[in-house]
DNA sequence: CCATAATACTAGGACTTCCGACTATCTGCC
DNA sequence: GGCAGATAGTCGGAAGTCCTAGTATTATGG
């Protein structure tokens, strides 16, 4: 997709007509504006660094999760809320990198419920060439500087929080 | 989807991994994924404020942005620069927003290559609607201090200026 | 001890986004 | 004038997200 630079900042004039016709709650809306622009940009570039490497930042994310764990395994649950995405999400994810070989299910010793995510030596490779990828690219975010990392991180704890993330 | 709340900060327990295996960008890393989160948490209670209405906010955004011009009307890849998504996603959008009847697609009068999107009465009664929920649920950003709007917003701008969007 | 409730995962469907490819139309330059 | 290249929009496909519903298994309480 090119990006047409606009001659304005298309937020500018969002607040702008927002608050000549009144629609209120400006602040939100910009900022809300802000959030989803800023996550398209780096949810592309993030991904079209992996693409080489048959990831997407979702896979990734859940190959980490992995491979940090102690066991290389965790249940396909607990992954969905470490990673705070919904099951049927988790059961996308991990069928795509058991499709490439990088993570097996293997059934859960006593709860015959439970399935594993377990990663493979294969994915533990992988996913270790993705986290230098990603350090390269500064997670697509090589435009804001510490500063701004650190502001835009701290901005959005409370809502994270308050969402019932932790 | 059931938000399960961590005994602690996911962000805080990446950033804790990343630093441990010196995997790098830890402050990007953070940042991304924060980004990532308060992307999901603000668009799925907007998504679910606006399902009522019949509306996502893809499709308020682009009814919004035709109520605001003057005309009513617009050419529909001027719509995806405003909106900075691809032109497949601006035919999409609009075609679900014809298909409501809260657009018409009408020829334009001197580029038969281009087709303009315009609003009818429908739609600017639904979009004023949407505004009012919208603003009623702050965007979904109520957990956030007017403070921390601020800095969010702020913190962003260089991102969304280097990924040259304005 | 067994019926009921809770939990873990998956199947199917809706939605959004993007990409590549294709058609139609306009522009510009020889 | 006419052909090459740019521009506008759409189609089909892939990927991600979520939701509802359904199956299998475990936990609980009378």
């Amino acid at each position: 997709m090119v990006v047409v630079p606009l001659p304005f900042d298309p937020i500018f004039e969002a607040r702008r007509n927002w608050d000549a016709h009144k629609w209120g709650a400006t602040n939100q809306m910009a900022t809300a504006t802000a959030i989803t622009r800023a996550h398209q940009i780096l949810l592309r570039r993030i991904d079209n660094a992996l693409e080489p490497l048959g990831l997407t930042f979702s896979r990734f994310e859940a190959l980490a999760l992995l491979w940090f764990s102690r066991q290389g395994a965790m249940p396909l649950g607990k992954v969905g809320d470490r990673l705070q995405v919904h099951p049927t999400s988790v059961t996308n994810t991990v069928d795509r990198l058991e499709a490439d070989g990088l993570v097996d299910r293997i059934p859960h010793p006593t709860d015959r419920r439970t399935t594993l995510a377990c990663i493979t030596p294969a994915g533990r490779h992988r996913v270790v060439k993705a986290a230098e990828t990603l350090a390269e690219i500064g997670f697509g975010l090589d435009g804001m500087s510490p500063a701004d990392l650190a502001r835009a991180e701290g901005a959005l704890v409370d809502l994270r929080r308050e969402a019932g993330d932790f």
